[in-house]
DNA sequence: CTGAATTGGGAAAGCGCATTCCCACTGCGT
DNA sequence: ACGCAGTGGGAATGCGCTTTCCCAATTCAG
C-alpha cells in the first residue's frame, strides 16, 4: 500500500482534487465549511501525508534550507547549526545538511546538490579562504552560487563573503566583527602587563584567522606594544596542540632565572586554544602561571574547560539564526536583525600571576 | 532565467528528452557514444542541474535520509550526526535534520515531515522513554513510523526500539549494550575498593538511563557489593550539576574525621558526569581525592576535561554510520555490520587516592 | 538473400500536486 | 422579472523527469 494521494482523499470525500488541494493547504480560496470538513476527515482517515516533492515541483519551492559546515561535530558549527535549525523551525522549513572539510570544491558540490533539491536558501558557515590553491575552487563555487541566486535562490554566508562572488541580490553576508573584537581583546590583555604576546593562527589566507590576527596586532599596536610573533598552523585542535608544544619548549628554555616576561598566547579560535593549553599542560606547564592563553568564539565546550579560558564571546546560535532568516525573509527590513556583536571575556587563563611570594613581598 | 531543464538540454543536443535522461542519469540503456557526448556537452554548456524533486517524484525516492536528534549541539548527538553524514555521503544521499527536544510528539511530526519528503530512510537517535506521560506520544510515533515503513520507508533507531512499534520490516534497531557495559564498569570500579557508590540517573522511564542503572547495580551485586543509591534528575548537564550539589553537601557533611568511605559517583552519561564534577568543584571538593566520578559515552568533549573522566567508550560515529547504512542497504547481509561494542575506560577521576601521607606510611 | 532477432532512439503516459480557467449557481439591484 | 456581479466547485494543464512501449534501422543465421 503506497502512501495515499490527494486524489484518493478527494475521491473519498466526493470532491475534486482541486477542492481537496484547496482545503488541505492554505490556498487563497477556502471552500465551504461543510465540504472542507469532509475533506479533512477523509484525509485524516486515510492518513494522508502530502507529497512534498510533488508540491515542490508544482510550486517550485521546497521548504528546504541548506546548511554547509566543515564538520557538524565541531562545537562551533554545532552551535551555528542549532541556530539555523531554530530559524528553520520557525519558518516551517527543514534543514538539509552538508559537511565539507572546508574544501571549496566540495562546497561547490554541496551547493549544486542544494540547487538540485531546489532549496529555498543556503547558509554557508566556515571560514572563507583566499589561498592560491583554492582560487580555482573558489571561482567555481562563486559561479555555482551565482547561478543558484539567479535562479531565485538565497544565500547567506557567515563571516566573510565568498571570494569572487558577485553581489547578486539574494546574496547576504552575516558580518562578524572579527578584527574589531580581536583588537579589543588585545587591548584588554595589554592593560598593565608585561608579557610577550604570541599569536597562534590558522594557515595564511583563512579570512577568519587573518582578520583576528590583524585585529589583535592592531590592538597591541594601539597599546604601544610591539607586534606579536605569529605561528601558523592548522585551524584545529591538533594545530593548536602542535603550536603549544613549540611554545612550551620556548618557555621552558627561557625559564632558568632569566627575567623573561610571561608568554601570553592568543589562539585565533577556541579549539586551537584548547589544543595549545593541552600541549602546555602535557609539558608540565601551568596556566596562567607559566603562560596566559586566550581563544576566540566562546564555544560551549569552554564552560567546563579548566583553567577557564579567556576568549571573545560570539553569539553563535544567533549568528546561525540570523543567517537562516536573513536568507529566508522576503528581504524583510533588510536591517531587521541587529548586527552581530561580540564581547571580550577575561577568565582565569589570562589572570596575572598570583601576587604570592616574591612579588607580594617586594 | 530559471534553471534549465532536461528538455532544453535535449533540444540543444537534438535528441529526445528520453535520450537525454538516459545519458545524464545511470539508466539501464546507455545511448550511443556519439550521441551521449552531444548530450553531455549540451548539459555542460547549459549548466544543467537535474531537478531532484522531479526525479524523486518520477522514481518515488528522494536520496534523502532523515535524522532525528534531541539537540544537534550536544556532543553526543553531534558525533552520531557525523557518522550518519558520512554514511550518507557514501550513499550519495543528503541528510535532512530534525531536532526535537526528546518529545515524542515532536518526533512524530518530524517523521511525518520526512515521510512527506519521501526520505529513503530515517535514523532516530536519543533515548526512548516508557514514561506514562509519553505513552500517547509514543503510540502516535509508533503509528507514524509504522505507516512510513509500510510505504516502503526504512527506519533505524539507536539504542532501543520505539515503545509499541510493530516489528515491521524496514525497521531496525542498532543495539547498544548499555546494561552489559555499565555492569562491566561497575565491576571494574568495585575492584579492590572500599567506596560508597551512588548513581546519578535520568528520569525514570528513560531506557538508556534505566539500562545503565540496572547494569551498574548488577555489576555491583556480582562484586558482592550492596546496591547503590540512585538520584533521579534531568538527563542533562544541569541535572548532573544539581545532583552533584546534593552529593557535595553529603560529602562535606560526613567529612569530619569520621571514617567514611569515599564516594564513587556514576553518572549515566558524560554530560551529567561533567555537570556533577563541576558541582563538586564549585563546592571546593576535588576529584578524585574527595570523590570519584565516572560517566558514560566518552564524548569528544571529555578529551580536554580535567580531571580525566572514567567512562565507557561508545563508538558514537560508528553507531551513526551503522544506523544510516543499515537502513539504507537492501538489507545487505543483515549481519553485515558487526554489533556495537563499547569499552570501559578508567581514567584519573576514579583513581584511588594517592598513597601519600597517612596511607603510604601505615 | 530473406526473415527473425537485436539494437537504438522517440513518443507518450504518468508521478502527485497547484493553479488557471471555466461553468453553474446564487443573491442582489433597478 | 431580468441581468449582473459574486461565489463555489470542477476540468484541465503543467511542473521536470523517468520509464514503458513502440517503431525503424541494423545485424545475423539459415
Amino acid at each position: 500500500m503506497a502512501a495515499s494521494t490527494l486524489t484518493e482523499v478527494a475521491r473519498l470525500a466526493g470532491v475534486s482534487p482541486a477542492t481537496a488541494s484547496r482545503v488541505l493547504n492554505g490556498s487563497a480560496r477556502i471552500p465551504g465549511k461543510d465540504i472542507a470538513d469532509r475533506v479533512r476527515q477523509a484525509a485524516e482517515s486515510l492518513g494522508y501525508i502530502p507529497n512534498a516533492q510533488a508540491q515542490g515541483l508544482a510550486k517550485s519551492s521546497s521548504g528546504l534550507i541548506g546548511l554547509i559546515v566543515h564538520d557538524i561535530a565541531d562545537p562551533y558549527f554545532a552551535a551555528i547549526a542549532r541556530g539555523v535549525q531554530e530559524a528553520a523551525r520557525e519558518q516551517h522549513k527543514m534543514v538539509l545538511l552538508a559537511t565539507t572539510v572546508g574544501a571549496p570544491d566540495s562546497e561547490k558540490e554541496a551547493v549544486a546538490a542544494f540547487a538540485a533539491r531546489r532549496a529555498d536558501s543556503i547558509v554557508i558557515a566556515g571560514s572563507r579562504t583566499s589561498r592560491a590553491e583554492d582560487l580555482e575552487g573558489n571561482t567555481e563555487l562563486a559561479a555555482e552560487l551565482d547561478r543558484y541566486c539567479r535562479n531565485g535562490g538565497h544565500v547567506s554566508v557567515i563571516g566573510h563573503g565568498i571570494v569572487g562572488a558577485a553581489a547578486a541580490d539574494g546574496y547576504h553576508v552575516v558580518n562578524v566583527p572579527n578584527e574589531e573584537l580581536a583588537a579589543h581583546l588585545a587591548t584588554e590583555l595589554a592593560t598593565s602587563r608585561e608579557e610577550d604576546f604570541v599569536i597562534v593562527g590558522g594557515p595564511e589566507g583563512l579570512f577568519t584567522s587573518d582578520d583576528r590576527i590583524r585585529g589583535f596586532q592592531r590592538g597591541l599596536a594601539s597599546a604601544g606594544l610591539p607586534a606579536a610573533d605569529v605561528i601558523r598552523t592548522d585551524f584545529t585542535r591538533a594545530g593548536g596542540f602542535e603550536a603549544g608544544l613549540a611554545l612550551a619548549a620556548r618557555i621552558t628554555a627561557s625559564q632558568p632565572g632569566t627575567e623573561t616576561k610571561r608568554l601570553c598566547i592568543f589562539a585565533v579560535n577556541d579549539v586551537m586554544a584548547i589544543g595549545a593549553a593541552a600541549a602546555l599542560r602535557s609539558q608540565g606547564l601551568r596556566i596562567p602561571r607559566d603562560a596566559a592563553v586566550a581563544g576566540f568564539d566562546d564555544i560551549e565546550t569552554l564552560r567546563d574547560f579548566r583553567p577557564a579560558l579567556s576568549t571573545v564571546h560570539l553569539p553563535l546560535e544567533e549568528i546561525g539564526r540570523q543567517a537562516a532568516s536573513r536568507a529566508a525573509g522576503p528581504s524583510a527590513d533588510d536591517a531587521g536583525s541587529p548586527p552581530i556583536t561580540g564581547q571580550v571575556i577575561l577568565r582565569r587563563s589570562t589572570e596575572v600571576a598570583h601576587p604570592t611570594s616574591a612579588e607580594s613581598v617586594a
